[in-house]
DNA sequence: ACGCTTGATTGGATCGATCCAAGCACGATT
DNA sequence: AATCGTGCTTGGATCGATCCAATCAAGCGT
């Protein structure tokens, strides 16, 4: 910075004034600056910057490990878009455990790498917003918190909106016939979906009973629900998830029929997959980019406003329609 | 640090000896220290540190926006596994481009808030390679250097290795004539792993002309691509990607065929559908943790000698074995 | 008992950028 | 023309940990 100050003829606080309050400088004299900085091509060294003014401008976003049969593509669209927040890094650190997640929040909080956190996959009363809430740290989560007292901002995706869409785009071909297959009843996330299905046939005057399946994301327990589902004589399925489209092409196929021509079929994530199979499933896909950009706007909000009220937003995925729901009316 | 040090009425000095040369320290007084530590739940100031010693402990990792298509799950284990580095920390940045992560290199370099990198999706002639070398900055690349100077430390999964696991399990299950499913030719990862199953053939006497097809990682392409080599009257497809194994699915349901009963098939890359599928799909599994390791491990290595001579390593992946590649010898 | 060596501990200077308060120049006002 | 005020610029202190050189205590041999 010293170079910089001496080439542009300057004081060194005239520089750091040209960084950070650009306004307080006559133009000629922020010009000169300037050029000084790209010919020497200075740039601000990060830990002197963090040091005197006590922040790291880093977020921490935990990465859990890749848990099986549960799909975590997800979060690769959605690291891409947290890591391109502007005005912050993003430090990323791997957990095995919840517990093991606190602990390194403390760590990381205590040698000051990190001004706040992003935290993902949350859970029935996670313990994380309340360590967080307790200790004033800025964060947000993607996931809503499912607990009663609501700490913390949060993002989330509306699934029972996506399901809505997934539905409604069964009406519109003509379906009146269209069972739901679910998860089994517990899981926040997948209730909220299932309630998406169920207002939207009841908006519609169609029946529900007896028209849901539930099952885990397993190959065989999926077909086998999906399998009941057809036993109904329903002409479209709405899964809440991709591997269980997956399961109802294998039921149908079980049953010499094919998804898309005989039966409809949508999932929900649009995994890399979906589009890999024959024919392409139909999903909703969810607004990942959207999520990462808006925890980061709260995050930026909170940090220059500590005792706002928490803020929660939910956002409207957007159902990718291809081959396996249609193109065929089917319910004529 | 200065309460810690009066705490153990000790210098500060002493305090810093205590985690960084802690054989300097009398036993006794170590404990003392350490003791303080703990009550005082103290934890060395990241940015001072840094700033001290012109280091950051940091390693930056380039994220590339999603290519449609391009299975990215694979990314998440590898992540993980990249931020569980012991003694390092994981800086996540994303770009769009090549062009783009170069200058986002100069940029992280210049504030020096990374010591070294991790690359990944390494290509032809892979200008990042040179520019960091030119640079004598640290990096270890996931992915051979495809070019003729081979610039750079890197691990690399042993394609070849993987193809051969699976042809030597079609071989030992009975079957003779093993068609194989590649990409077209040009891609430095394809022909790799086509190598893999030329040799066995070779070595087992096998014949193998006639018997390979090449196709994007399009369902119809590949598709097409399969039925051509089931046209061959082959009785186990390798494919080399899970995409491409898919297609070899669907061009045996085609014709009324059951993977795993009537033809053994397997993929490559173990992705997350693998085992959803019906049957399961027996895929080549790469050692993504084991490759963060070496990374990093290279890495150390090269920041404690930046002399030493650049090294390889080509990990062998492991077979998973599923339904689909058997249970049944189709041979006989 | 004394000096000497070894080893642990101490205070002071330093890394690079920012904050603070004081200084200077310039233009406007009377 | 002198004074005042505003606005830009300046040097000095500071953030927290580490490096350096010097000091101090203890242990050993003579």
């Amino acid at each position: 910075m010293a170079d910089v100050a001496r080439r542009a003829e300057v004081g060194k606080q005239t520089v750091s004034n040209a960084l950070n309050n650009p306004e307080l400088l006559r133009p000629e004299t922020l010009a000169r600056v300037k050029a000084a900085i790209e010919e020497l091509g200075y740039r601000p060294h990060t830990a002197a910057r963090s040091l005197r003014r006590r922040e790291s401008r880093t977020i921490g976003f935990a990465l859990e490990r890749s848990v099986a049969g549960r799909s975590n593509a997800v979060n690769d669209r959605f690291l891409h878009a947290l890591a391109a927040a502007a005005g912050y890094r993003l430090l990323v650190f791997s957990v095995d455990s919840r517990e093991q997640e606190i602990e390194r929040y403390d760590e990381l909080l205590g040698e000051q790498a990190v001004d706040a956190f992003v935290l993902d996959r949350t859970g029935i009363d996670d313990p994380r917003h309340r360590w967080l809430h307790d200790r004033s740290v800025p964060f947000a989560a993607f996931g809503r918190s499912w607990s009663d007292e609501d700490f913390g901002d949060w993002v989330d995706v509306d699934g029972a909106a996506g399901i809505e869409a997934a539905t409604e785009h069964m009406v519109a071909a003509g379906h009146r016939k269209i069972g739901l297959l679910g998860w089994p009843a517990g899981s926040g996330t997948g209730d909220d979906r299932t309630e998406g299905w169920r207002r939207t046939m009841k908006r519609h005057g169609l029946p529900v009973r007896g028209l849901t399946a539930a099952a885990a994301n397993r190959p065989d327990a999926a077909r086998r629900a999906a399998s009941a589902l057809l036993d109904q004589g329903v002409t479209a399925i709405v899964a809440v998830s991709d591997a269980l489209a997956l399961g109802c092409y294998d039921a149908l196929r079980e049953r010499g029929q094919r998804p898309g021509a005989d039966v409809a079929v949508t999932g929900f994530d649009d995994s890399p997959f979906a589009e890999l199979l024959d024919p392409p499933l139909t999903s909703v896909e969810q607004p990942l980019e959207g999520a990462a950009a808006e925890c980061v706007r709260m995050l930026v909000e909170r940090i220059a406003d500590p005792r706002r009220p928490y803020g929660q937003r939910l956002l409207t995925p957007r159902l990718v329609v291809r081959d396996s729901s249609g193109p065929t009316a089917a319910g004529a």
